[in-house]
DNA sequence: CCCTGATTCGC
DNA sequence: GCGAATCAGG
């Protein structure tokens, strides 16, 4: 079936402005409206006039310390420290939680929270994990879209359960040469 | 390497 | 007007 691209229609071009004004960016809107390269939609975006638009993430944030002490955070890393926290809050690593069983897998660790990135075909991006989620015939069937292993259709986590190696090899392989 | 937007220029 | 290619920066 042959998908004619819409083109720029008003409604496109007014999603486009939303999202844009929103503060994604041009490659997720690109996913988001589909049919269009970020290529495309950054062009488009400049000649709306929309572009050089104040980004949401400008100055970086603040934060102070229980001595007064004023420190810059970036913003990914931004922390509100309550009034009475005596410790700086720990690390927290965001691990994507399998929702399968894993039957010959002896799962190390307990689950984290669920961290879904899960995404549609619609917005699976190469560099995607391309790990099935759900009944692929449910309308709600859903990719993983974790960040995949560069060179990998998977993500760290899929990639182990599907790549599960056959046997150990505790073969040495002495490359007992001359040399 | 991954990503971001900006610009150019042939169509 | 459109967007791929390219550029420039983080």
């Amino acid at each position: 079936m042959t998908e004619a691209v819409p083109s720029w229609t008003d409604e496109r071009v007014e999603l486009l402005r939303r999202l844009w004004d929103d503060g994604l960016s041009a490659s997720q809107i690109a996913l988001q409206i589909g049919g269009v390269s970020r290529n495309a939609v950054i062009g488009k975006v400049h000649r709306l006039g929309l572009a050089g638009r104040v980004k949401p993430i400008g100055p970086a944030a603040q934060g102070r310390r229980k001595d007064g002490a004023i420190v810059e955070i970036e913003m990914e890393t931004a922390i509100v420290e309550e009034p009475t926290l005596p410790e700086p809050p720990a690390i927290v690593a965001h691990r994507p939680a399998p929702d399968f069983p894993l039957p010959p897998t002896p799962a190390p660790e307990p689950v984290a929270l669920a961290v879904s990135e899960r995404v549609t075909i619609m917005d699976l991006r190469d560099s995607m994990c391309r790990w099935p989620m759900g009944d692929p015939t449910s309308p709600e069937f859903r990719f993983c879209g974790a960040r995949a292993i560069t060179g990998l259709p998977y993500c760290t986590q899929h990639a182990q359960v599907a790549y599960q190696p056959a046997a150990e090899r505790k073969r040495d392989r002495r490359v007992a040469g001359f040399r």
